[in-house]
Order: C-alpha cells, then structure tokens, then sequence
RNA sequence: GCCAGAGUGGUGUAAUGGUAGCCACGAGGGACUUAAAAUCCCUUGUCUUCGCGGACGUACGGGUUCGAGUCCCGUCUCUGGUACCA
C-alpha cells in the first residue's frame, strides 16, 4: 500500500475486529481484570455530535493500553433506551416508540463502531428489552420487601420485620424512614390485623413504598419529576413548567442510606468537585429539634377542636400541643422571637385565629397561585401573614408569635423555623419588613442596624442560662437543658429526600405491582418480567389515568389490575454496569462469579452532568444490593473521569441595517424587484470598529457604510426616478451579528457564494470586505446547539481525515477535563502527524522500506523518552501531551531518517491506542498476525539509553539567565560551582559584583546570586 | 449569596518551584508546480536594535524564596454546580 489512506483501511480494521470479536471480554482468565466503564448513553435522533465521543476516545485508549499491559479488560456499551424523547416523539407521530429508539441505537451503533471503539459488543445490553428490564423489576421487588434497620444500619428482609411484630409487636424497632407515618401496636393487636391491615401497617416501612408526596407535576409532559430533572423550575427536558402537586407515589427510600453515601465518598477516587456536589445534595446537617408549646392551647383548641381531635392519633398518649422546630443553632434560642411555619404545615388550620382567619386563607390561596418557578426566581420579596396564635419559647416562656411564609419548606425539617432575626438574614429580613423585634444575642455581633450576624464568636447577652458562655459551651448545656424538659433533643437532619420512583409516562419500566382491594402487592418473581403492554396511542386516558390505564385485559392473573406508573428514566441505568459482567444471564442478575470477578468498575468516565442523579441512585442500589450479600465490593465506581464538555465555536455575521422601503412620488406608481434590495453583510473589521468605543474610528466605519448605501440609493433612484426612500441616517443605522453555519467558515474567512446560498433571504445579499475581498466572520463560544449553526458532525470529519485523526484530534484539544471550544481547524494538524508517521515506513509514500539495521543511541534516546513519557500520560490521563509526544517523536525521526524496526515496532504500539487503525496495519506489515496488536505487550522502558554523558546548564545571576555551560553529568555541585567561578561568567555578567553565594541544582541549573 | 475550578501569544495549549510559550492551528515569506492541491523550508509574545543583543511579559496588588506561571494572602473576571435547607 502506498499512501495513507484512513478511509481504506480503517473499514478494513473495523471489519476484521467484528468478525473476530477481537475485544471479547472473558469471564475466566489468568490474567488481572481491568473494568472500564462509559456513561450509558441515551440513544437521541440527532446522532453523535463531535462533543459525545471525547470521553469515549479516552476511556478506549485506556482500554487498549490496559489488554497491552496485559490485563483482562471488560469495555462493554449499551443503551439506556427507555425515555421520555422517543415516547414525545411517538405521541406526535403514532409510532412505537421501540421503533424510533431502534433506528437510533443503529446509528449510534455505526457511528461509534467507525471510530474505532474496541467494546465487547457481543455484551451490549438495552434497558427496554424484557430480558434486561426483568431483573430491573426484581430489583424493585427486593426493595419492595426489605426494610432498614437502624439497629444493624443496613436493609433486612421484610419477613423478618414481620416476624418481630408477631413476636413483640412495633415497640422497640427502629427503623428509617419517619415514625410518624408508623402504627404503634402490640403484638397480640397484630395478630389481630388482617392481611390489609398488616400490609397497610408494614407499608411504611418499605424501601419502595406509595405515599402522598409533593412532586414536581410537569403539566406539560404529563408526569412528575424527580428533583434532579428540574431545572430552575422547568423540566430539563423540553423546559416545560413544573409545580407542586400532592400525589400518591411511589419512593424509593434513599434516605435511609445517606450517611453511608456520604461516608462512602471519602474512599472514592473521584473529582473532588462531584464528591462536593453529592456532599451538598445529601446536605448533612447537625442540630437540634426544640418544640415550642401553643400558649392559650384551649382557646384555639375550641376554636378548631375538629384538626385537634385528628391530632391525637389513637393510640398515642395526649401531649400538649407544640410546634417543633429543627435549628442548626440552638445557641441562638434566646434570640428567637418568633415562628414561621411553612403553609403547607399541618398545624395551620387549628393555629389560626377567627380574627387572622381570613389574612390566612388569602395567604394561602396566593402562595399556591404563584408558581414553584415564581417563588424561586422572586426570592427577595418578603411575604407573609401572622396567625394570630401565639408559642412559648421553651428556654425562657416568653410568648412568641406563630407566623406563616413561603420562605419556609414544608418538606425540610420540621416545615417550621424558629426565627432569629439578629442571627440570620432572612429572618431579619422577614423581622424588619413586618415590625417584629431584633433583640442581640452576642456581645459580638456587628451593625444589627444593617443586617443579620450569624457570628460564632464572642459571648451571649439577653440569654438567660448561657449568658456569658462561649458558643462552645452554650450548645451542649442547651441541649442538655431542653432534653431534660422533654422539649428538645440533638437531631441530625439531611437536605435530601427520598427518590420518587413513579412516571405517569409509557416508556419505561412497568412497576411490578398490582392491587388486590386496594391494597399494592408485589407480584411474584416467577411472574416476571411484567412485560410493557401494547397500547393504542400514547396519551393519558379519557380520565387522567397514565397512558398503560389503554392496556386492554392487562391484568395479574387475569383478575388484579396492575400500577399504572411506570419506572422514571434512571432505574435501569441503576445497575447496568453489573448486567455487563454478564448480560444474557437469564437465571440471575448477574452470576455470583462474574460479580466477584469483574467487581467493581476500575474506571467510569463520564460528563459531570450526573453528579447528583445517576451516580448517586447507582451507590444507592449497590449498597442495598450489598445488604442482601448480591454484590461483594465496597463501592461500584472507584474511579471516576469527567470529560468536560466540548463547546462549539459559532461564527457571526455582521447585518448592517439599512432602509430600503420607499414610496412612489404622489400620483405614481413603482414596483421594485426585491432582486435589485440588498441585504448588506459588513466583514468584522468594519463591524468592530462601528461598535468601538472611538469615536472616530466609529464615525468612519459609520460614513464607510453609509457612502456605499448612498451610492446604490442614487443607482436606484436613477433607475426609478419616481421613489422616494425613507433614508437611513448615521443616527439609526446598526449592526446585528447573526449566527452563520460554520460549515461555511473556514479560518474564519465566509464563503460568501455558499453564504448566498443558504438561505433565500440571504440571495441578494452584499458584502463590504476587507481590503484582500475576504469577509471576516465573528467567532464566540458557546454550547453546540442545532439553532446556533455550530454542530460538527463526526462522520464527516471521519470521511475527510479518518477515524484515527479524528481521535487524535479530540484528545489533542487539551486536558481532558476541560470544557474547550471546538474548532475543526486544527485537525490537519493531526492529519498531517499520521502522515509523517506512515511516511518513516513508506518514505515517499512508497513501498514498505523498514530496515533491519541496529539502531543508533540517538534513535533509541528518541524511542525510550517516548515510552516513559507515554507510559506517565497514560497513568495520568494526560492524552493531549502524549499526542504531541508522539509529534516530536514522529519530528525526530524523521529528521534522523529513521526507518528502522527496531525503533518503528515499538513506537506503532505506543502509538496503537490511539491511532488503532493506523496501527494494526502497520503491525500487519511488519509482518505480525492481523489483529493482534492489541495484546502484542507494551514496549519496555530501558533508563539506560537516556543517559547522557554532558549536561547543559543554564547559568543564571540572581534568577535570571546569562548563559549556558556544558559539564560532565557525573560532575558534581562543587565541582560545577568552582568551575563557574572560574570561568568568565561572573565578569561579563556580574556588573563587577562579587558571588555572595552560588546554588547549583544537579542537573538542573545553576544560580549566582550577587 | 454559597461551593468548586480556571485566567499564559491572534487561537487550542505546554512547562517535577529551576532557560515561559513545547506541540499544533492561524498568519507572513520562500521552494516545487503551467496552476492548484499536497509536500518541504524559514519567520512569528510585546517593545527596542541594521544586527549581536537588551528590556518587558503568565488577570491585578502584595508576600515567601537564591529563583514563582507554579506556593501563600488579598482583589478582579470567567466557567460549572447550588440556592429561601433554618
């Protein structure tokens, strides 16, 4: 073969490691296991742009590198193919959305596979198809029967919590999840519940249990919404409203596990910013639960005894009636002056005074008005109406007065604040804005005239029994104080809430759940998979049901209707990375022997965007998977690499807006051809300096463009002398910059005939360009969106300049964590490397000329700087130093006209991972068995040949460089110190100065300082 | 507001505390060619100098150090995340 040609023999590689299944993956080896992970991509119509394969170009150069080091390496991919895009697409078209989505995962299959990605695809595995989503379901049902146990702080079988019932009944178990929800009962009163009541009695204690939750409704797409697909009150996909809404649910008890997901995060080798992000999205905190007790409690006992009498649930013993409160900073109680409850609180009806009664419905009835959207955008208004009940604050009775605001939560904490308005601006926000009083709590706090201050320090004033104690010492004595009264205790409190795990949408996952009198059982594990049924069309019902409310006679045993919610978009790519170990498993999830082979996942790689969702719900599943002894590692992901986003690099245009409307003289008539009315388009030069803050630079581009418009007015006026044109002034006259396809762009320079082209409103177009007749285009950065004209294309890139160049590229752009813009410009860069490269074995692009001759020290210091270099950026990550080593490398060698085996062997495996296509031909022509390069060995770094005999040193004074000198490397640092002292150097550069001190680094440099 | 991360030529970037700008792109000049493409060679941080060279230069202001793009303190800007979380 004479000339590199990608095109060639890239598809000839491609085909070979298809029919070889050369990446198979074993389940059995003598060799060490390597897992390297991509994020599951979801098959979307529009394909990949150039931004998705960055971290899959990465994660496969790994790859090849980890079979070449010699291990047994898992690289599996596979599609997340349930999903909202394909049933929006289907509601629109009437096509199942199984056919869309298998188009899809089609191009995407092709796509990836022409850029040379080695996966294993004999594992390629899709949630949607029955024989994965069964154990999805099964996974449910295990969450379904178990419980956690706070005593063993883990999840147990269900079975055994009801055995404890039977034994002793409720007292004495702990479990997570919010006693309030939970019957207490006796033993003997549980052996008289029926089997509803028992189910109804061990329901909230389920790990996946139906409750009336708040959810976030997106009217627009006709389901909820966890809080991860929320987006600044829109939904993330399609940007639809979201509000609140109370609904029947089912959750997914996560919180249970959110100390262990914490705790686990300091053993993981990740980003410190996604450990940060899941940090505050578990939002830890440690506090105090204080209740304070309604003064007057009879008076508005009797004015609502109805919401009190629901208040004493049976069974429970009589308690005064108290708002309890959860504080991060008990030390601040004294400073307390009021409440605030959220008002959605419980406690609001029988609060409210007959007097306040009507302020307070209002409040209401407005908060719901405003949108979860509008509530968050308008934050700094203050709102909010008093109740007219009052508390007392349990450390000093002072009466309090019981307010309601939006500002207050009612899914966190207590859905009550304590406020203190010295102590926290919005509380002094809300105390200012309605009269209330702001009394100082430390001697350390600062313009209380001007806002809250939350201070730490000092010692407390105005505070009863900590007056004159430190922060240190007031909390503990608090706390001790309010346990002692029965009106407090230390509580920790987490940010996060449990997953709701219900869509009111198609496609996805049927919830293995049916109802027998109301009553949600689990079906049973032999029944499964529940298959998604056939339905006419993929709307809601008539009646508001989700669209599986159409399955006709879709039934459990023909008689039991089944949940009509189906699993959200994140419950099959909970535990995808496990099915992989061993994908058509139809006995089990995976195998008890794949699992503890393949372990965890040695390296994920994936785009920070999942930071709180996926990567959290996976932990999660793991470690309930670890409690039922399914799985046998600590955490499933151990490493994790976010790719940053590529961004695209739109160009602009620049419009001059000029008028060309007119009317005929009076009595006349004309009609122009819109042939003969430009559209004028100004190259970026002119356009920078009408927008410059010079005036005079302005006023000329201004006169530049408007001489040209006069010219063509009189050439049209001398044509239709009848017109009258509205002329545009330099007063009116401006520039809008309009996005170009970048398609159109190169260099920055317009092809202004495929410009004119493009669009029929741009036929007529004109341009004013620079001094040489090219028109210069704007260029920003911004993300790659179809409307901005800014998507390049892969395959494209792929045609013109080869898969190989295309990988190379992407990881030359810069470090791989980084967002970067794209711009194609660079790859001939590359390009021309690969051809360089080829070109050390075909000089001239000729015949294959590789020699048997001994290499020179000089080839082989070239060779080996290579590997260790290339062997330390792959450990690292770092792909786009290596690809330039490879360039200097590649430079080197061509210089020294280097054509010789014993250097191109190993440099074509170094370069292998890489530019894979390029190198498997390579290595065939060398006269290696086609396809195994990818498990041929690693080259060996040999120290020795990088040893130099005589070192440069730069010679400094005081920091900065004079000159240089050559020495012995053996030389040592006071042999080098007497020799520069010796020698001129001081003279000519000293300035007559004397050394006061010289510091030689070996090998490094040497420093006089005068 | 809070939490991360980042600011280096026209552009993407490189630099174990040790010669700032490697490797590329772009630009300018040249060779080859009827011409173009491809390929090859030279120049390319700014200022200064005919040149050798010199001065300045890693967002800004300080500090540590023989020596700072790199470490520390403060400021500004940008990017990402998050936001009435009590």
């Amino acid at each position: 073969m004479p000339a590199y040609r990608p095109e060639e023999i890239e598809k000839k590689w491609q085909a070979h490691w298809k029919a070889h299944h050369t990446f198979q993956a074993h389940n059995h080896s003598d060799k060490p296991k390597y897992y390297v992970l991509d994020m599951f991509p979801y098959p979307s119509g529009a394909g990949l742009h150039v931004g998705h394969p960055l971290g899959y170009i990465a994660s496969d150069i790994v790859t090849r590198y980890k079979r070449l080091r010699g291990f047994n390496v898992l690289h599996p991919m596979g599609f997340d193919s349930f999903g909202l895009p394909a049933e929006q697409y289907a509601i629109q078209t009437g096509q199942h959305p199984a056919l869309t989505t298998d188009k899809n995962i089609e191009t995407y299959v092709q796509q990836l596979s022409s850029l040379g990605f080695s996966y294993d695809w004999d594992r390629e595995i899709r949630t949607s198809d029955a024989s994965y989503y069964k154990w999805t379901q099964w996974i449910f049902l295990k969450l379904f029967n178990s419980w956690y146990n706070l005593d063993t702080n883990r999840a147990e079988p269900l079975t055994d919590l009801t055995a404890r019932f039977a034994a002793s009944g409720s007292e004495g178990i702990r479990a997570a999840g919010d006693d309030g929800d939970r019957l207490s009962f006796s033993a003997g009163q549980w052996q008289l519940f029926s089997e509803k009541q028992k189910l109804a009695a061990v329901l909230p204690y389920r790990l996946a249990y139906q409750q009336d939750t708040y959810v976030n409704w997106c009217p627009g797409l006709g389901t909820v919404l966890s809080n991860d697909e929320v987006k600044d009150g829109l939904s993330e996909r399609g940007g639809f409203p979201v509000e609140r809404r109370l609904m029947p649910q089912w959750n997914l008890r996560i919180t249970a596990y959110a100390d262990r997901l914490l705790a686990g995060l300091d053993q993981l080798d990740w980003p410190d910013a996604v450990k940060e992000m899941q940090r505050n999205w578990i939002g830890k905190s440690i506090g105090a639960e204080v209740e304070f007790l309604i003064k007057n409690e009879e008076l508005i006992i009797n004015n609502s005894d109805e919401a009190a009498a629901d208040n004493q649930a049976p069974g429970t013993k009589h308690q005064a009636l108290g708002i309890k409160v959860y504080t991060t900073r008990v030390d601040t109680i004294y400073g307390a002056t009021f409440l605030v409850l959220a008002p959605e609180h419980e406690l609001v009806d029988t609060l409210t005074t007959p007097d306040q009664r009507a302020a307070v419905d209002e409040y209401i009835a407005a908060t719901k008005r405003r949108s979860e959207r509008d509530r968050m955008t308008d934050v700094k208004a203050v709102s909010g109406v008093f109740t007219g009940a009052y508390a007392l604050n349990p450390v000093n009775n002072e009466p309090v007065q019981i307010w309601l605001a939006d500002y207050v939560l009612a899914g966190y904490g207590t859905g009550a604040v304590m406020a203190v308005p010295s102590g926290d601006q919005r509380d002094y926000l809300f105390a200012k804005h309605f009269g209330l009083p702001i009394p100082a709590i430390s001697d350390a706090q600062k313009d209380l005239d001007q806002q809250a201050d939350p201070t730490k320090e000092g010692r407390y004033i105005n505070s009863g029994i900590i007056n004159g104690l430190t922060y240190k010492e007031a909390t503990p004595k608090l706390i001790a104080f309010l346990e002692e009264k029965g009106l407090g205790k230390g509580k920790v409190n987490f940010r996060q809430r449990d997953a709701i795990f219900g869509r009111q949408r198609y496609w996805g996952e049927p919830i293995p759940i049916y109802y027998k009198d109301g009553t949600a059982y689990g079906i049973a594990e032999a029944d499964l998979p529940l298959v998604l049924p056939e339905i006419d069309e993929y709307k809601p019902t008539e009646t508001g049901e989700p669209p599986l409310g159409r399955a006709q006679d879709w039934l459990y045993k023909d008689k039991y209707p089944y949940e009509l919610s189906t699993m959200p978009g994140w419950a099959g790519s909970s535990w995808y990375y496990l099915r992989y170990m061993d994908p058509t498993n139809e006995a089990r999830f995976v195998s008890e022997e794949a699992e503890q082979y393949w372990g965890s996942v040695d390296l994920y790689m994936g785009g920070a965007e999942h930071a709180t969702g996926h990567l959290l719900y996976a932990r999660f599943w793991y470690l309930f998977l670890k409690d039922l002894n399914l799985v046998s590692s600590g955490e499933p992901f151990q490493k994790l690499i976010n790719q940053g986003m590529i961004l695209g690099r739109s160009n602009f245009v620049y419009r001059a807006n000029l008028s060309f409307t007119y009317n005929p003289k009076p009595g006349r008539n004309i009609e122009i051809s819109l042939s003969e009315i430009p559209t004028l388009f100004v190259t970026k030069t002119l356009a920078d300096s009408f927008n410059s803050e010079d005036a005079t630079k302005k006023a000329e581009a201004t006169e530049v463009i408007l001489s040209w418009y006069r010219n063509r007015i009189s050439s049209l006026l001398s044509k239709y002398p009848d017109a009258v044109f509205h002329a545009t002034t330099a007063e009116d006259l401006s520039i809008t910059p309009l996005h170009v396809d970048v398609s159109m762009v190169e260099n920055d320079l317009l092809d202004m005939q495929a410009f004119k082209k493009w669009r029929p409103d741009y036929h007529f177009a004109e341009f004013i360009t620079e001094d040489n007749d090219t028109y210069v285009s704007g260029w920003e950065v911004e993300k790659m969106s179809k409307a901005k004209f800014n998507v390049v294309n892969p395959d494209v890139l792929i045609g013109k300049y080869g898969a190989d160049a295309l990988r190379l590229y992407e990881m030359f752009l810069g470090p791989l964590e980084q967002y970067k813009p794209w711009n194609t410009n660079g790859i001939s860069g590359v390009s021309g490397f690969l051809k360089k490269l080829w070109r050390l074995f075909h000089p001239e692009d000729g015949d294959l000329a590789v020699t048997d001759e001994p290499a020179t020290p000089a080839e082989l210091k070239v060779l080996h700087r290579a590997i260790q270099k290339a062997q330390e950026d792959i450990e690292k990550f770092s792909f786009n130093t290596s690809v330039s080593l490879f360039m200097i490398t590649v430079n080197e060698l061509t210089a020294l006209k280097c054509h010789k085996r014993a250097i191109l062997e190993p440099l074509v495996l170094l370069v292998s991972p890489y530019a894979p296509h390029l190198a498997e031909e390579l290595w065939q022509e060398l006269g290696h068995a086609p396809g195994s390069i990818s498990t041929a060995g690693y080259p060996e770094f040999r120290e020795e040949y990088l040893v130099e005999d005589v070192v440069t040193y730069p010679l400094a004074i005081n920091g900065k460089v004079r000159e240089q000198m050559d020495f012995a490397a053996a030389a040592t640092p006071a042999e080098i110190e007497t020799a520069v002292l010796a020698s001129d150097f001081l003279a000519k550069h000293g300035e007559g100065k004397s050394a006061k001190k010289v510091i030689v680094v070996k090998g490094r440099m040497v420093n006089v300082v005068v």
